[in-house]
DNA sequence: AACGCATATATCGAACCGATATATATAGGT
DNA sequence: ACCTATATATATCGGTTCGATATATGCGTT
């Protein structure tokens, strides 16, 4: 019921859900997996979490001896784990949180001139365009599906209006008279 | 033309550029001005920026005693810190990180039932109406035009996407074989 | 043979958030 | 008249998380 957030554990116990894994391949998930694009978290966040979660019984672990690599230690959830993940997602998040330095550089972009405008611009295009290559087609549940489509048409949305405005912004328009100040002319 | 990440300095700076602000009018900034939907700030880390910057030359301050009232500390940015505000937008940032913990819900969704679904799935169709109220209609320069523009753009096309795929969510399709484990099955 | 890359775990400093403390004025409810 | 909540304003502290680095090794490429 609460706004609390969800962090790093909840997460990894989400990841375990669809399948026992390693921190690395959890890892990996975060990277290029499907929710990549509106989650992240890195080894120095993830295996104290799981070794938090195994501290707490919410998970398990198994010790894969391999030879000439490092010794792989696979993490499965418990019942246990299971109950506390469907406690935390039955609460209510309201956290949401982008931060994008290529907006920041765009809304900044009357201080600097054309050509680094354009740069900027298109770099963001890329990212977009991109990103639009990771989404998976075709999901096993109804719930992933419902998230990836989302991404997808919001991320098509995205390209859709950059591409359409681009030059109107590398031109940029004469700046008003009240900010004259911050781009040099006081 | 490194890949870098702005920090809260850099954006600090540029809250700076638009006009003399103290600490407190700058976090309300973050809070509900125009680029609330793409960063975020907190007193934990604003004032301690400003103090660095105020150290490095690139702020300075003006002290402006108040009757009754906590004394405020009014900044501006210098011509150093405008230099390196706009040597810090020339390279080319590469950060874009959304953290959604609706999404997080949505994703695991099949893990909950109908009820918890819709309850997660409202909120978050509450969160896009709620914020695309508060992007500005007419700005004073093109750079923030484009920026506002974009946002409304996306909340809206991100809002018209939940509203059309709702029910089919609530509802919630059969699970597959290989995932029938995490939602109890086995 | 050298170099980079993938696999795999782990830790540490730095950045940053969220909560709290401090102090006062105003506005609104009862 | 009283009480509570909200707004103004600065500051700090604990805890979470990131980003970089360390440690080892095999495999593929130039």
């Amino acid at each position: 019921m609460g706004d609390m957030a969800y962090d790093i554990k909840t997460i990894c116990m989400g990841a375990l859900s669809h399948g026992d894994a390693t921190g690395y391949e959890i890892r990996k998930q975060f990277e290029e997996g499907p929710f990549a694009y509106f989650y992240d978290a890195s080894f120095g966040s993830i295996y104290p979490a799981l070794n938090k979660l195994l501290a707490d019984g919410l998970v398990t672990c198994t010790t894969e001896t391999q030879v000439g690599r490092p010794t792989k230690k696979i993490y499965s959830i418990t019942e246990d784990g299971l109950a506390a993940l469907r406690a935390a997602l039955a609460q209510n998040p309201i956290e949401h949180k982008l931060r994008s330095d290529f907006l920041a550089a765009l809304f900044f972009g009357h201080l600097v001139g054309p050509s680094e405008r354009a740069k900027s611009y298109d770099a963001y295009c890329d990212f977009y365009r991109t990103a639009l290559g990771g989404f998976c087609e075709e999901a096993h549940l109804f719930s992933h599906d419902l998230v990836q489509g989302f991404g997808r048409h919001v991320y098509q949305a995205a390209l859709e209006y950059l591409e359409n405005h681009r030059d109107e912004f590398v031109r940029g328009d004469a700046p008003a008279a009240d900010v004259r100040r911050a781009i040099g002319g006081e």
